[in-house]
DNA sequence: ATATAATGTGTGTATTTTACACATTAAATT
DNA sequence: AATTTAATGTGTAAAATACACACATTATAT
């Protein structure tokens, strides 16, 4: 019994040499990385998509994405793809979920990173010149190329579920924006209805809004004050939040 | 204006081959599963960690982990991981993190998608042989090979905040447990103490624990009833949860 | 001037969380 | 056999949080 558990240990103990022949050998997966990236206009919420570089699916939407490259790390990937597509680089980004099946793409096995990205359309809407690019209402989103239907839900709850545990939405707002504008941003995301007085004074209990002292210009009722969000005291606090908070 | 648009897009559609010949070309990637199996015994929570099998991490402790199969899925490697190392087929499994720095393996380029389990020690302690591969309290965790310290912090931290929203906690106990059992896994993994009377009212509120009538045996003090966890109930609640609860 | 449609502020109620008191039960001790 | 000990099992009051809704204020439009 013993001497069969050492030889199994003998066994297991490999040469750098010996593992470095298995990570080179066939057994090598093609491995992309697909963006979510999430806007807001117009008091929706968006995802930019383009038509599927594939012939037989080019009356379909898909994700943005692309192969990672051999010398590439996995979220330099993600980020080289969003300025490729969209011109941006500090922007807000996360891993989200890998998917792997093994018959999930049409030309073969490839194992796929997905990403979410959450960017302020109005900043950067003039960089996108590809015609084939656009930005959707992500409740229009229904029958997208090959599995990037089930790769966008997956993704656009992670990000519901995301935003009630961190203020992540201050990303999809100008820099200045009242307090309308976000509610209306978290109507859009949660696509649920809130009371606005509640709304505000969860929002002033957390106390990440600095009033700029500033109002809303040519707007045709009552102007609202404008506010930035406090990122500071954000980075500060959250690393004291545990568990169920926010 | 237009045209170059146009010319962009006839440029990006791609036939069904060349997208093949790219996925099959040189720029693949070995891609691996890391499963961080954490077990819960003698009022500890544990994880189960093997002797590195590469010489030059030795005397160092590595997460149980295997490269995937081109033709396997990426659940079906975990799946496959944890049954050679402990036996189990049908525990409970999640991915967690994808982790993807180019210079993280001392092989070559690995990408690793980790994977959480949580498995019953008690059921299953014998079907591990060999002696390489051991049982470790999570707190004495320190200083794993390659990355692996930093893939176990994310799926330890994974594990706390997961467990305060769904109640996985019932995979690490025996059937049968008494409301003190299941206390103390929560104090385990959390890593505090709780009130035992507010403690036991939050989880009879969840209405997820079975009486069956059965009582503590041998134990040096008054005995506890003892329960089983009702998973038909939470299968079906648990779809109505949304946000901040359990 | 007045109506309209927002913003900004407050208040009371219901619900949830937290802190803590006390009775009960079985084993161990005297 | 009575008593001590160390748990379990139940309840209750206060504090914090979430929720529902009233009312005054301020700009534009009529």
């Amino acid at each position: 019994m013993i001497s069969l558990a050492n030889g199994k240990q003998n066994k297991n103990i490999k040469s750098l040499t010996a593992i470095q022949s298995e990570v080179q050998s066939s057994n090598r997966i093609a491995l992309s990385v697909d963006c979510v990236i999430f806007g807001f206009d117009e008091n929706k919420l968006k995802v930019l998509l383009i038509r599927s570089d594939l012939k037989r699916y080019h009356d379909k939407w898909s994700l943005l994405g692309d192969l990672v490259r051999p010398n590439e790390d996995l979220d330099a990937a993600a980020y080289r793809i969003l300025k490729q597509r969209t011109g941006l680089n500090d922007v807000y980004l996360e891993q989200v979920h890998t998917f792997g099946s093994v018959n999930r793409h049409p030309a073969g096995r490839v194992v796929t990173v997905t990403y979410c990205s959450l960017i302020n359309v109005r900043h950067h809407k003039l960089k996108i010149l590809d015609n084939e690019l656009h930005w959707h209402d992500v409740q229009g989103v229904t029958d997208l190329a090959f599995d990037h239907q089930r790769l966008f839900d997956t993704c656009y709850l992670w990000l519901q579920k995301r935003i009630q545990e961190h203020p992540l939405g201050f990303n999809l707002l100008p820099k200045k924006f009242s307090l309308r504008d976000l509610q209306n941003l978290y109507e859009a995301i949660l696509d649920t209805k809130m009371d606005r007085r509640n709304f505000r004074k969860k929002f002033f209990s957390m106390d990440f809004l600095i009033d700029i002292e500033e109002m809303e210009q040519e707007v045709p009722h009552r102007p609202g004050k404008l506010y930035k969000f406090n990122y500071e005291k954000y980075e500060k606090k959250k690393k004291k939040w545990v568990g169920i908070d926010f």
